[in-house]
DNA sequence: TTGTAGGCGTTATCAT
DNA sequence: ATGATAACGCCTACAA
């Protein structure tokens, strides 16, 4: 068995008392004791039992993850890994550790929350998702637990605590680029209208084109799988369209990628005969031939900032609701330009 | 506060003993009484306080996770996502969480793991890496620390539960595949020497020139990051050369697309005039212009079934060391030509 | 400044 | 079959 501290006061001499207060810094200790204890602890090698103490103070330091259903399509984005960093690391600052679980249905994640929760086993919760109607959401909200969530939730956006970024606003700019291009059939491939980043990014594409004056098109906005294949689907589907578009919005580089080599396949050439912008500026934006012209989110800060939040609201019962907006930025590179029938000169970088 | 076993006991009106065997499903307990407390449970929505409970049982059904140190850089690699994928699924199946702790030097990593090691938070380790002299490794073993490693541990292989792919053997297959085409300058482009794949994959690929008499040239021997930017770096030194190669083994899909794309921007054509073979197969292999040929390496096993064995080491406390060697398999797309300077036929697929 | 004692929520060992 | 009671290792009044 491990060193206790008990143990640790038997060779002090000392009660078990005095030697958590050593070990907290309780200030009221003499200086003489603290060192005697001091060495025991260094003597014995111990190290606290953070299960004991979890159960004394009523407080695990540890955080758990939440991610979301779709768990085989996730892991496979980029972006993920890069939030977890950001979750980390952010985590690692303040000395927190993060517990995850995770299931293959919404049931069974669902169950690991409550686990998690119930079983006092975190001391809050940060969702990496934000959908519509979200039981996860509604369950740690009636039991006011603790937690924040990485998106914009779909109702009481003032009462959630949430790290975002203005996808609507991202969207709409990024739109109005193209717009700009002299494009006017524009598509929109995102994913599933469940994720509110989805709708974000909708809306946003939605409100350039109302107010440039441009068209909008149903058959225009399409919604697949987050993944190459889904990308690839939206195309055929598209390109077969009596007025295919000749710009694409892409909700998510991994779709992008599958746009673009399916454009590829088709010998659609890109950015001369057909623009694509996506978002999240992952590692596959910039290796993709042509590199992806595409939006940073700076998905990293919104994983930090996220348990940033979170710690904070841990360690002040009555911290404020908070909403932090992560600044985003267009990153020009290679499959944009002008549209054909337009006047406009090409763009170069 | 939470309901606890006794507020159960309380409504039911039996001994908190008498509840805690109810949920432990205790054999010798009456129906009738069962049925009682099993009223109360759901009365109360009861939920067990996993920390007290681990405090009891001295055991908590988690797993730690063990990264890199080069947290960044792993993170940045698809290859990561997989393995924490089967990870999860192995933990989940077997209602295990699983709990992480990093870091950004290697200092703060080993602080991470004696934290959860000593500290009780976990009942095993598993590292997701091996490198060369570990201290990690060292700590565990000299505390007899349940753990298993994913990759080929450098000493003690018959002593530490491993799984692993047989990347020496896969290695040698994919540099005589090279050689079966006509290639004989044909340079190796890999990791750190400290990463026990790294080692493995070159002494595979050294032992294929060697048994085909191809002679070695150390120049054709690059170690770089295992990033995009590495593989840059590297086709940047060895095209420099008198005699640049003609065919490249990169031991990671990453690095491949640094090493595709730098080719490509000197205007050297894939496969016709050099070679490419890479290992990992993760998504990027596919997505890559032309498509990665590539080694499949099961990433999601190597996960899946590290879990499973150490929950195995936990559950039986003498089970034997486990030796697991996962299969490989190379998957051939469009990198890989005939030598141009050889008689051989051009390679379809 | 230090020690004593009780509690955190379970489980497990005794009795009964 | 069930109920006290004592751990598990730590923290924290309260007392001294």
């Amino acid at each position: 068995m491990a060193v206790t501290i008990k143990d640790v006061a038997k060779l002090a001499n000392v009660s078990p008392s005095t030697v958590s207060r050593v070990i907290a810094n309780n200030p009221r200790i003499s200086e003489k004791t603290k060192e005697i204890v001091n060495k025991a602890l260094k003597e014995l090698g111990y190290h606290p039992n953070m299960i004991a103490r979890s159960l004394a103070i009523q407080s695990t330091e540890t955080i758990g993850l939440v991610m979301p259903s779709s768990n085989g399509i996730v892991f496979q984005n980029p972006f993920f890994p890069t939030v977890l960093r950001g979750l980390s690391e952010g985590a690692h600052d303040r000395q927190f550790g993060l517990h995850m679980t995770t299931g293959k249905t919404e049931e069974e994640i669902y169950e690991g929350v409550r686990q998690m929760v119930h079983g006092g086993r975190v001391d809050g919760v940060i969702l990496l998702y934000s959908k519509v109607d979200d039981p996860i959401l509604t369950y740690l909200q009636d039991n006011s637990f603790p937690f924040v969530v990485i998106g914009k939730p779909f109702t009481q956006v003032e009462q959630i605590t949430h790290v975002d970024n203005d996808n609507y606003r991202a969207s709409k700019e990024v739109t109005n680029y193209l717009i700009g291009l002299g494009h006017k059939r524009i598509a929109f491939v995102g994913g599933d209208l469940n994720q509110v980043v989805t709708i974000e990014r909708v809306l946003g594409y939605e409100s350039a084109l109302r107010e440039a004056g441009v068209e909008f098109n149903d058959e225009y906005l399409m919604h697949e799988d987050c993944t190459t294949e889904g990308g690839r689907q939206a195309v055929k589907e598209l390109m077969h369209l009596a007025h295919p578009p000749t710009a694409f919005v892409v909700a998510d580089d991994l779709m992008a990628l599958g746009v673009l080599n399916t454009l590829n396949e088709m010998n659609i050439r890109i950015p001369d005969d057909v623009s694509v912008i996506s978002f999240n500026n992952t590692l596959l934006a910039e290796m993709s031939r042509p590199p992806l012209t595409t939006v940073e989110i700076n998905t990293f800060d919104l994983g930090f900032q996220a348990t940033k939040s979170l710690i904070q609201m841990l360690e002040n019962k009555n911290e404020p609701i908070k909403r932090i907006i992560i600044p985003h930025k267009l990153i020009v590179r290679g499959t944009c330009g002008a549209a054909k029938d337009s006047n406009i000169v090409k763009t170069g970088d």
